[in-house]
RNA sequence: UCCACAGUAGCUCAACGGCAGAGCAACCGGCUGUUAACCGGUGGGUUCCAGGUUCGAAUCCUGGCUGUGGAGCCA
């Protein structure tokens, strides 16, 4: 009997008798001739079945073999640069036996083009295709190289609850649930109760789910999101963004040590990735704002010289992003902004009220904001009369009002979005190839 | 919520006021080295829905539905 093999290890089986179980990913038919691409999930090898190698049966079923249908596989592994099709490439199995799993009916997502509303129809399927098992691939050692940077700098794994009794900021809109006869919302942020976690524990991180029931329609919206928040003690501003840009480039070349195959079925510029070491630019608002009023100066487009319209005080709008992070090769922190228009809890800077202690990471390549962060405010009086001016109930927030009160410190914590991250990562053109199945404004199926 | 665009075979599209078509997929046949193979053949339609204009509507008009791209908001 020969032995089961993942296709990832084919190197290792060179001359084997082996075994592939898995699915037909693509065939062709050249008579006497079969090849045969069949991949396990690990990976991609050429099947090759040559009539006179086997018995009538096996051939029969070998030729008549749909896309998709599963199948298990034994033979030969052999070195053969013409097997182009197979990951790694350079190897085949020449066939001698072929159990036919199931025959797969007629499969819908063909070799050929197709539209975005018939691929994200059949997500489900769409998910063994090449691109996107490259994408979520490259997605999971994200995730796990985020989370293991952390663990090995002293951080613990703390989760906060999903259901959630009010808002963690007052600006998102929230999904709303029935939670036996009272209203309950799904989380936007754990980052409310990592501030009572922090306290216990010094350094913690909470990495799930988070939900956004605004009404955004862009390539960068999920209405649910997976979202890193570290949040720690002691912690200044300059310190987190030191943070922020050890953890991205620790995850970046983790990805490229691992995922050459995958970058290149998804063509990513690897130049563009190798960039992406720390230290990363610093800028406040008010150099952004100065840069932009420059760039809108500048240009001759008078479309682009509205688009990049801003005076100090506003927020940025994609546009303004985009501008800003094309003038850098990696990352850029924007940090300062104006207090008006970020969350209540955020702490005011020395001497400096109108701005806060804030910042903002944009990613290059017109991906936009992929964390924010900020000092919070430690002193109880502030934050009791930002409660008041913003009008959110006390009540809700007693918990979170107490822990200013039995040893308050100075601390500070920030966001990422994980599906950003991929998109900018990966270089895709919207956020809905990052997660295996978006939520999104128009779509909750499959 | 606002702006723009689109909806025709399983899929990607063409036909733009006058017989609804092609490529791919499926099915049948051929081929010993394919790489989105190639060659020959077969089947495949409520042209998103409801009204209207017209001798005649996939095509023009009105309304609706669905989707896509963008804006705002955000990670």
């Amino acid at each position: 009997m020969a032995q089961v093999i993942s296709i990832s290890e084919i190197a290792d089986h060179v001359g084997q008798e082996v075994m592939v179980r898995g699915w037909v990913y693509d065939r062709t038919d050249k008579g006497k001739l079969q090849f045969i691409q069949v991949r396990d999930g690990s990976g991609i090898v050429q099947c090759v079945a040559y009539k006179p190698d086997m018995d009538e049966a096996t051939f029969e079923t070998a030729s008549k073999l749909t896309q998709e249908s599963s199948v298990i596989v034994s033979g030969t592994v052999k070195v053969n640069e013409k097997a182009k099709k197979s990951i790694p490439a350079g190897y085949e199995i020449g066939i001698q036996g072929l159990q036919l799993v199931q025959m797969a009916e007629e499969y819908p997502i063909t070799p050929k083009e197709h539209g975005v509303e018939f691929l994200m129809d059949n997500r489900h399927l769409w998910v063994r295709s090449l691109r996107q098992w490259a994408i979520l691939r490259i997605r999971a050692t994200l995730a796990r190289a985020l989370t293991e940077w952390l663990d090995d700098h002293g951080y613990l794994r703390v989760d906060t609850p999903i259901l959630t009794p009010a808002a963690g900021e007052e600006t998102t809109t929230l999904f709303s649930i029935d939670y036996f006869g009272e209203s309950a919302y799904l989380s936007q942020t754990g980052q409310l109760y990592n501030e009572a976690n922090m306290m216990a524990f010094g350094k913690v991180y909470t990495f799930s789910p988070s939900f956004r029931a605004e009404k955004s329609k862009t390539r960068r919206h999920l209405m649910e999101f997976w979202h890193l928040e570290p949040e720690v003690a002691f912690m200044s501003l300059e310190e987190m963004m030191d943070v922020e840009e050890q953890l991205l480039s620790y995850a970046v070349s983790r990805i490229m040590d691992k995922h050459q195959h995958e970058l290149a079925i998804i063509e990513r510029d690897l130049g563009k990735l190798e960039s992406i070491k720390a230290p990363f630019a610093r800028i406040t608002y008010d150099e952004a704002v100065e840069r932009l009023k420059a760039l809108a100066a500048q240009t001759d487009d008078p479309e682009q010289k509205q688009l990049l319209q801003i005076e100090w005080g506003e927020d940025f709008g994609s546009p303004h992003e985009t501008a800003i992070a094309e003038q850098f090769d990696r990352p850029v922190f924007v940090y300062h902004y104006p207090s008006a228009i970020k969350a209540f809890y955020m702490q005011p800077v020395d001497g400096r009220p109108e701005v806060c202690r804030s910042v903002d990471l944009l990613a290059p390549e017109g991906y936009g904001e992929i964390t924010g962060g900020s000092e919070r405010i430690y002193d109880p009086a502030l934050i009791d009369q930002r409660i008041e001016t913003i009008g959110i109930t006390r009540e809700a927030y007693a918990w979170y009002l107490d822990l200013r009160k039995y040893g308050s410190v100075p601390h500070a914590g920030f966001g990422l979005g994980l599906e950003r991250t991929v998109t900018w990562i990966c270089g895709l053109p919207h956020v809905r190839e990052a997660i295996p199945y978006a939520r999104m404004l128009n779509r909750k199926y499959p």
